[in-house]
RNA sequence: UCGGAGGUGGUGUAAUUGGUAACACAGCUGGUUCUGGUCCAGUCGUUGGGGGUUCAAGUCCUCCCCUCCGAGCCA
């Protein structure tokens, strides 16, 4: 399904309901409200979005969503696109997160309209509208502390109580933001206030903080400026300054919206007020997407870094081996409302999966090495066999995989004693090594634990290439590496980050729930041509899933995700 | 306590605006198969609750319940 790769469709998970011909088609409330503007006129018919992070941090697939709605709208409806940092709080944002969060942009293949925007590029034009307001008596400046300013906003269904500053005369409010402006103020002794309503229902209207005093050097202007707008300050001008139509955002900011207006009513635009539409944002099961959890990850050293392959970061998606157009059939798949929602991992899986079921060349490796010796193989003899390189793509054609009389098959797949409906070896049974041949265990040689530790079997020549003249059946078919052969690798078995599909939702602090068995890595035994591959190079070890070779160190491998178990099922029942 | 936003299967999203509740994932049955993969077929819901309007309600009216967000000089 997810196979239109083409990017023609992109962005339009819209489940088409049409019956026979007819043209109808499902959007979401927030495309219904794209192309409601569009018939009204609304903007002439343009239609412009934006993605605007804060330069704060790495992006991780809770952005995803927000970068293929914001492209994808543009993609659809023709319109344009622009990259924006919100960079209007110096103290947490640095200039390699610029780059970060570029470099992540394109690897998940959107390309913003025109160079990067930064809101810092407008501090002057915003300056300047806060003198405007500062005249018409719409603002003024406060020397309060934090603490009282707070405490006068009241409470939820509580009266707020007006500053003394609040009746200042527009000139005097004027000299003493200019004041602020040329540093005469130690940081946090003013404020720039909006002149609103202290009685409002919605806090955001309780007279909001417009600008601080921050002497804080900021990663593009320096030490220009020790004053910096709020984002409910800067935001909306931003919009209106580059021509967005349609200002997307997160539904913790709904109430903001009231301020976000009344900023705009009271400016001299450049152009067309632009709205703002809040939709849901993502959760995912046993994962969190909260930055300042996520940092205490980093930092608790529960994981390596930001880029580790289970962080959800888009870093961490690649280096773990999610392709990025599993990444956006995922975003469109789940589609965009109101409903505070959680979505199952096993949803982005299986867009991993299916992705990569059609992309990834077939391999074998062995994850926990048996030893199997054929005994009546002829002593020192290899011969190379054909394997094929993807069924799903005969165009992958086929590749040579030795094979010889001492092979490493996995632990997994022999059994002295088998429960019911286990396939594979066990003594007396014959099964199929892929793409090689027919072999019947004769005898299993365990240690003084009872542990086997090689098994002995024969193998019939007749069933060279995995059939036998006779047509006889048999029940496996295990995957296998020629012990002289074999290619060592470190692999990474990934189990869930967080044991809670909903971690912190008790009130605990998530952290508690972090899985410490997370990550288990095996020394492996990989055929020769898992040499070859290229960092980041995703392949399918058969039957055990996808496995990526590291981006810095591509003897090493991450398992993406692993295959559909329907034997893991059965045993999972049973218990 | 006040304001706001929401409630459709196990999960997410739909339902041509009042007309047979659909698609995907997960699960379960069975079939196919040189991957217990893929693929194919089948199966899984009285739309938070009560009442009302109507030939007909997930959609309209009404009362109730539940969940989430909001009192940063963060975004």
């Amino acid at each position: 399904m997810p196979d239109d790769t083409t990017g023609s469709n992109a962005g339009s998970s819209n489940a088409s309901t049409s019956n026979e011909g007819d043209e109808y088609q499902s959007v979401d409330f927030i495309r219904s409200r794209v192309e409601e503007d569009i018939a009204a006129g609304t903007y002439g018919g343009r239609v412009q979005t934006r993605f605007p992070p804060e330069p704060n941090g790495f992006l991780h697939i809770g952005h995803a969503k927000s970068i293929f709605l914001n492209f994808g709208i543009a993609e659809e409806y023709d319109g344009s696109c622009f990259l924006r940092f919100d960079d209007t709080n110096p103290e947490t944002e640095d200039i390699s997160y610029v780059a970060a969060i570029e470099e992540d942009l394109e690897w998940l293949g959107v390309t913003p309209s025109g160079p990067a925007r930064f809101a810092s590029d407008y501090f002057e034009q915003i300056y300047e509208w806060a003198e405007s307001l500062i005249e018409r008596g719409l603002a003024y400046v406060d020397d309060q502390d934090a603490e009282t300013i707070s405490t006068q906003r009241g409470g939820f269904g509580q009266p707020g109580i007006e500053s003394p500053n609040r009746d200042q005369p527009a000139e005097e409010a004027l000299g003493l933001f200019r004041q602020m402006r040329d540093g005469a103020f130690e940081d946090g002794a003013r404020v720039l206030r909006a002149r609103i309503d202290m009685q409002s229902d919605n806090m955001w209207l309780r007279d909001p903080v417009l600008y601080r005093i921050r002497r804080v050097p900021h990663h593009r202007t320096d030490d220009r400026w020790v004053i910096y707008p709020t984002y409910d300050w800067a935001h909306g001008q931003s919009d209106a300054i580059e021509g967005t139509t349609h200002s997307l955002c997160t539904l913790e900011f709904v109430d903001h919206r009231a301020l976000y207006d009344w900023c705009l009513d009271h400016l001299d635009l450049p152009g067309d007020k632009p709205n703002q539409n809040e939709f849901a944002r993502l959760n995912i099961t046993h994962t969190v997407l909260s930055k300042r959890v996520l940092r205490s990850l980093v930092e608790g050293g529960h994981v390596d870094g930001w880029d580790d392959a289970r962080m959800p970061t888009i870093r961490g998606m690649r280096r773990r081996g999610y392709p990025a157009t599993a990444i956006r059939g995922f975003v469109d798949r789940i589609g965009v409302a109101k409903t505070n929602s959680t979505v199952e991992v096993e949803l982005l899986e299986s867009f991993v999966r299916t992705e990569l079921n059609s992309s990834s060349l077939r391999r074998m490796g062995v994850l926990k090495p048996l030893k199997l010796v054929i005994t009546n193989w002829p002593e020192g003899e290899v011969v190379m066999v054909d394997a094929i390189n993807n069924p799903e793509n005969p165009d992958a054609g086929t590749r040579q995989v030795p094979f010889s009389g001492e092979l490493w098959i996995e632990q997994d797949d022999f059994m002295l004693d088998p429960p019911k409906k286990y396939f594979r070896l066990t003594p007396g049974r014959e099964v199929r090594l892929r793409a090689g041949f027919f072999v019947t265990a004769t005898e299993a040689i365990t240690d003084d634990d009872g542990n086997v530790i090689e098994v002995r079997c024969t193998y019939d020549p007749e069933t060279r290439g995995g059939q036998a003249p006779d047509g006889r059946k048999v029940k496996a078919t295990m995957h296998w590496v020629s012990a002289s052969h074999a290619v060592d690798a470190d692999v990474h078995l990934y189990d869930r980050l967080f044991s809670d599909s909903h971690p912190g939702a008790d009130g605990e602090d998530p952290l508690t729930s972090v899985n410490p068995d997370s990550r288990e890595t095996v020394s492996a035994k990989l055929e020769p041509a898992l040499a070859d591959v290229e960092p980041g190079q995703v392949v399918q070890f058969e039957r055990l899933g996808y496995f990526a070779a590291d981006l810095d160190d591509a003897g090493t491998f991450h398992r993406t995700v692993g295959l559909r178990d329907e034997w893991a099922n059965i045993q999972k029942r049973k218990k």
